[in-house]
DNA sequence: ACTTTTTATGAAATAGATTTCATGAAATAG
DNA sequence: CTATTTCATGAAATCTATTTCATAAAAAGT
């Protein structure tokens, strides 16, 4: 590999100058630096990175830790993230975790010993080990910004949906339309997406004087396969009209499982989900559900990282995302008719 | 930050010593690496990346580009390179430069200049200047391996579902049933594994003496909008009783359009993909396609990544994957009823 | 014409590890 | 009991770029 040196001795000048010149700081006699200059192009010169970043303190990384790239929820915002760096000549690592506290601290610590510049996280979980490390990450004022929800009380930049509004727009559509026993299907107890998402739906009921009774509650994995059996469960208890799911992908699961029990989707049962995932709309019937930006979650949140690196004004505010209601064939057809 | 000379003197030993317990290098007294342990493990000493790669030449970073991680295709594999690459305490930098030659070359510098330890790279279209660019690596002898179909005549491993075997096996298998206007949805003209897949096709029907007219040929981009489009134009053209898509994403595009012409699948078309993205089996009617195992080849390229990255001797062999029918509704109902 | 400022450059220090080489001590061999 | 080998350790070199400091030359100011 050609290093600075080769080029001061082959330019006859100083690794000094040669550096001011790659770096156009000035101070350099024109004909000098167009010496330099040739002499890099012939020798293909491209600077050592890592000495660079030791000198500087900067390496152009910035890194991403998600639960899982292959959850349909995370390419886009991922794809959102990577755009925003790449235009500023940085690149991305990315680690999937699947949500284990172990693994999302090591990888923390990995990251910070490779020295990225930056760091986007996306825990569903705020362990107190997990928090303890995040803060350490603010008093080495490393710039860090949440995608998705986070602890209130740790001061950072977070961008998420909201995700509370969300389901209080997908139940109240439902009991728009006129269904009244409108079940949920919830994701596991410490997710703070899901318990979210189950306080909009909790108002949502409230609101419009609709009891919630024990049988209407079910709990899956955000899978497909606990889609399906929370929603055979719910079913067997048949003390429902409709269900909200708190994802798409279980909402799926549920679809199958309703087809199964041989009931009609909406007209038995109706069903809106939770993301909007390219599978919704291609799903026969097609899913309705809460739909949120998911490639400008990414790049709003990789902006406000960059805010933080180049500018190092951390706020800790929160981006709250305006989720958006799609309305596919699931809830169709309005179900006035047993109503009136 | 605590460095290896404050550990040294607080330890009361050289660096080069601290050094060596942490490495464990042996050829230091048990008593003293027990010194130096402790003291690292009290200041909660963390080695500077940056400085120990500009010495030793390795960063335990790999670097992933692929067109783009939005594609329902990648984001398998990507995990599977993620977990072998985990494993090993190594990160994974991924780009996604939409196929774009330009793109892909900047990306190739961009990280070798970062000092990535290895390179996987998944390219559609062997560009000359894209071709000479790995060249390039070979010659600094860093370790490539391709994911996906590549140049015979460059010589790096590679792993590839094989193609041609896959769309054979799709199109006899639609042969088999009964159809015989078996129509083709391709992708550009410079893709690899669209022409792999297209020579498979063609070999499939000439070994069942069905002839290949003009209209039965149509191209497509791989999204979904295209599919749709090319199945318009092979309707109207009115020669076929199936089609061979490419891809699943086309193939549902075609869906939708086989559908808003009032034709019912299988039974007046027959449709079949490639790749067997989840949305395939949830799809009504399902999608019948050829499965490739996508973490799998992830996770073999990364493995073969690491073979040349830990003992440098790269083979230039082709891994072939075999490729699986997955037969689903969209070919479920034999049509023999017309032959008969 | 002489001082002061500015400009262009190089030598050397620096970043934080790893590694080579040298050395004294301890262990083993003859 | 010497001679040789092995072991444990530290000093210094190294990796490659950036940056500070010093200096000489040129430009500007009085």
């Amino acid at each position: 590999m050609v290093t600075i040196y080769d080029i001061a001795k082959e330019a006859n000048v100083s690794p000094a100058t040669v550096s001011r010149v790659l770096n156009r700081q000035g101070n350099v006699r024109d004909e000098t630096a167009q010496k330099v200059l040739k002499v890099a192009k012939k020798r293909n010169y491209s600077p050592n990175t890592m000495a660079r970043s030791l000198r500087t303190k900067k390496t152009n990384l910035i890194g991403l830790i998600i639960p899982d790239i292959e959850n349909p929820i995370y390419p886009a915002p991922v794809r959102g993230i990577q755009d925003v760096a790449n235009r500023k000549d940085y690149s991305v690592i990315i680690h999937s975790t699947d949500g284990d506290e172990r693994k999302e601290i090591d990888t923390i610590r990995r990251l910070t010993a490779v020295g990225v510049d930056g760091l986007i996280i996306n825990i569903s979980e705020a362990c107190t080990l997990l928090v303890e490390e995040i803060r350490r990450l603010r008093r080495i004022s490393l710039p860090v910004v949440a995608l998705g929800p986070w602890h209130p009380d740790l001061e950072i930049d977070c961008v998420s949906v909201n995700n509370e509004k969300g389901a209080y727009m997908a139940t109240e559509h439902l009991l728009k339309l006129g269904y009244h026993k409108v079940a949920i299907i919830k994701g596991p107890e410490g997710n703070i997406s899901s318990r979210e998402r189950f306080l909009g739906y909790k108002k949502a009921m409230e609101d419009y004087c609709e009891p919630i009774s024990e049988g209407m509650i079910s709990e899956g994995n955000f899978k497909l396969g606990s889609g399906y059996k929370a929603a055979k469960r719910l079913i067997e208890k048949n003390k429902l009209d409709a269900i909200f799911c708190v994802n798409d992908v279980m909402a799926l699961g549920a679809m199958a499982a309703i087809r199964e029990e041989g009931l009609r989707i909406p007209d038995d049962i109706a069903l809106i989900g939770f993301d909007d995932i390219e599978l919704a709309n291609l799903s026969r019937p097609s899913l309705s559900t809460v739909a949120q930006p998911k490639y400008e979650t990414g790049k709003i949140a990789a902006e406000l990282l960059f805010k933080q690196i180049e500018g190092k004004l951390s706020s800790g505010k929160y981006y709250s995302i305006e989720p958006n209601l799609v309305i596919r064939e699931t809830t169709l057809k309005v179900k006035e008719m047993t109503t009136t």
